[in-house]
RNA sequence: GGUCGGGUGGCCGAGAGGCGAGGCAAGGGACUGCAAAUCCCUCUACACGGGUUCAAAUCCCGUCCCGACCUCCA
């Protein structure tokens, strides 16, 4: 069985076959980090890291490289704003979307080039545009891209040149047209900037992503992810810059949906973002993944507090299952993926239908449960387990571990024990009465009681 | 103006010519001292108007509505 991806470039889904056989590499865009992470930034990461956790599965090598862009305008903005240091300003950011993948355990990319540490990269690229004719620079320390001069420029988001209304700030006197894009922005007073052969400057946005693609992957690779807005200006303009200099690039183009509110993207500018450590306050990260990953990828994935509590609580029934499992199994589940779930992530990783999967074997899992079949209880709970650790929510991977120490569980289970001691010799001489004020106290506390064909057990809300 | 998505039951969310994915909620039942948990059953749908077809949520034409991108964006 094969996997098939859909690809933004031919608007189709295909068969996946890798340059190199048994290896894959691909190049996400992550995170321009001058401010902190929102659900939408992570839904990105989740999308991709399930990819990548599902490329591994099937057997492939991959090598998976996440970008951080530390160096553009809106830093240098924010930076002003917050009366920082640019460069301190963007490892901050930098370190709360490191966070924020950690707490949803997104896997840490294979590497994780920053654009101030390949600006080498970036002048050799620049070097060889101006010198086969590509680019431009025109005097003032800026350096363009000429498009006009390109045959495919716009294919992937399949626009011509002519249809694009004009930039507002294309007042740009050094442009031969005004849809030239800046590769390279000369310094202005106060600004950072880094020695170059058309005079000091820094970056402009594209750049990096070409060259640090080209630098750990090298001139083509399989697979180039990003969120659907990348699509223009940033990924035409990596591809101008590739393939003008050579390289094939890319082979195929993934694209995620956006988070969405009432409809509308979930944005900065609309100031309608959810701030991830904001809502971890309210769902465990665990939680989080398994709400954003629910969605299809290509899919906009409409929030709301209901709908992420009715994934929380969804969740919490299939570990609920798992540790029921784990209790009557005398063993913790192995890992299994079973035919259905192999099926529905081959075709284009149709989560929703591999989610459909992990019900049927919730409910017959459930119901091995009340029948005491062993082997079935058993069964069920590695398929589940195996198709959690695709989708990145094994409760069981040591990522998730809880803060809570083991020590501190036992005694915690010695004192509930002393109380459902209690609660059951009350009711052995029928004083329900005093076995409901035991749970009732117990539930007060948070701590909810199940009376199971094996005895009571308990669990922490 | 150009390019591109979308409108599915009370809600979330798949599917893309035929047998109503799945989940949540709701109603009924089983189990229980009562609960909880679990299982079983039931209900509600494809924006609108035409067309193609033996058969349309799915294809075609038109209409309405929502959203995104057009050099800031995951």
């Amino acid at each position: 069985m094969s996997l098939n991806l859909y690809d933004t470039a031919t608007r189709e889904v295909s068969e996946f076959k890798p340059l190199v056989a048994g290896q894959v590499s691909i190049y996400v865009c992550g995170a321009t980090v001058q401010a902190a992470p929102h659900i939408g930034h992570v839904r990105s990461a989740v999308n991709f890291d399930i990819l990548r956790r599902w490329l591994v599965k099937s057997g492939y090598d991959v090598t998976f490289i996440r970008n951080v862009t530390d160096i553009d305008d809106k830093i240098l903005q924010k930076a002003m704003v917050e009366k920082m240091s640019w460069w301190a300003l963007a490892l901050k950011y930098e370190r709360a979307f490191t966070d924020a993948y950690t707490a949803l355990n997104v896997l840490p990319p294979t590497y994780e080039p920053r654009a101030t540490g390949h600006i080498t990269q970036m002048i050799e690229l620049m070097d060889q545009l101006i010198e086969n004719g590509a680019a431009y620079a025109p005097g003032n320390g800026d350096v363009y891209l000429e498009v006009r001069k390109l045959k495919r420029y716009l294919s992937l988001s399949r626009q011509n040149l002519d249809d694009l209304q004009p930039a507002s700030d294309s007042d740009e006197t050094y442009k031969k047209d005004v849809r030239d894009f800046a590769l390279w922005k000369a310094a202005k007073p106060d600004e950072p900037s880094w020695p170059t052969p058309w005079g000091p400057g820094r970056p402009g946005w594209h750049l990096e992503c070409s060259a640090m693609a080209h630098a750990y992957l090298g001139e083509t690779f399989d697979i180039h992810g990003g969120g659907l807005d990348l699509v223009f200006p940033h990924h035409e303009n990596e591809i101008a810059q590739s393939e003008a200099v050579g390289y094939r690039f890319a082979q195929r183009w993934l694209h995620n949906a956006w988070v969405t509110q009432s409809g509308e993207k979930m944005s900065k500018s609309l100031g309608n973002t959810l701030q991830v450590q904001e809502i971890l306050k309210s769902v465990r990260g665990i939680e989080l993944r398994w709400y954003l990953g629910s969605a299809h990828y290509r899919s906009m994935l409409e929030y709301s507090p209901e709908a992420l509590q009715e994934a929380a609580v969804n969740f919490k029934r299939i570990e609920n299952f798992l540790s029921r499992a784990t209790e009557l199994v005398g063993a913790k589940p192995t890992p299994r993926i079973n035919t259905e779930f192999t099926k529905a992530m081959n075709e284009d990783l149709a989560v929703p239908a591999a989610l459909a999967t992990i019900s049927e074997n919730l409910r017959l899992g459930n119901q091995a449960i009340t029948d005491n079949d062993i082997a079935g209880i058993s069964k069920n709970a590695d398929e589940i387990r195996g198709a959690l650790e695709i989708l990145g929510c094994d409760p069981l991977d040591p990522a998730f571990a809880s803060s809570s120490g083991s020590d501190l569980t036992e005694a915690l289970d010695g004192v509930i024990a002393l109380a459902l001691a209690e609660r059951a010799s009350a009711r052995e001489r029928k004083d329900f009465a005093a076995s409901d004020t035991i749970r009732d106290g117990l539930s007060a506390l948070g701590i909810t009681i199940e009376d199971t064909a094996q005895g009571p057990r308990w669990s922490i809300n």
